[in-house]
DNA sequence: CGCGGATATAGACTTGTTCTAAAAGTTGGC
DNA sequence: GCCAACTTTTAGAACAAGTCTATATCCGCG
């Protein structure tokens, strides 16, 4: 159901993620990327907190959200904004969209051929597009 | 531009929508959708608690964060999350799109028949839909 | 080695939002 | 009209995600 099925990726393909999008790879932004590309998966950046400190290695509260925030800039990973209370950042940086189960507090990828949408109306004057998000809300029967 | 250009309620008005929506009429329920409806408009809850509160009227703050959300589980408007900073409610609950400009924080409405989204995916299991939200992002030219 | 710029850190702080416990308002029965 | 039960409002404390600040650490380069 995913749209795209990541491998776990070794230390070398990590740095080279890094590097090619301008990034300088550092240890702790190696492991805060090894965490997001473990698997195609949603994570907030408290996940990523926890995940990274979970065994001996520390890395600090400032610098997961700074290099969320780096990777997100550099494209290298896409913010996902549905949940007021929570950011996730999505290692999947094609274009896709999402299901969100504001129940579970699920994000779930749509794969963008599951779906047409033709037709968008031009930016305001002045603007110009940066990006299309699609967020399908579900429940779950409660 | 906008979808619907309502025009400023009067009380009798105010009260109605919210009757017809389940929603005890109080003082501070009316003056809150008073602020809401005056305009095709997106408003924090912060926005609202400034306008109720700029002349003589006293609401609280718990009483605006309550009656927002009062109001969004009825229906009565719709809940924006485009922002991680902030929920912006919009008065306007037929389905249509928004832009969203990252630089100012301004949010636009899309007609839905400005693009034509077909063909979605089924929810996954044992999840129904709640509703379809589409934000275009965009920047001015910084 | 040792300098300089980039990066990381702890912890204080900010800010939107929620909670709590108590006060005020409303309603219906008598 | 008056009381009891319920709903709504309130001030302010509490909370949590995210940001800021000032200091420390790292790292490449001469």
């Amino acid at each position: 159901m995913e749209t795209t099925a990541h491998k776990p990726l070794d230390a070398k393909q990590v740095m080279g993620l890094l590097t090619q999008h301008d990034i300088q790879p550092t240890q702790q932004r190696m492991q805060i990327a090894r965490v997001l590309f473990a698997r195609d998966q949603h994570l907030s950046a408290d996940d990523v907190l926890r995940m990274v400190n979970q065994d001996t290695a520390r890395v600090s509260k400032a610098t997961v959200y700074n290099t969320l925030g780096l990777f997100a800039s550099k494209g290298l990973v896409r913010e996902v904004i549905v949940d007021p209370s929570r950011v996730f950042y999505d290692p999947n940086t094609k274009p896709h969209y999402h299901f969100y189960n504001v129940d579970t507090g699920t994000l779930t990828d749509i794969d963008p051929r599951e779906c047409s949408l033709t037709r968008l109306p031009p930016p305001p004057r002045g603007t110009v597009t940066d990006g299309v998000d699609i967020i399908i809300r579900v429940r779950s029967g409660d």
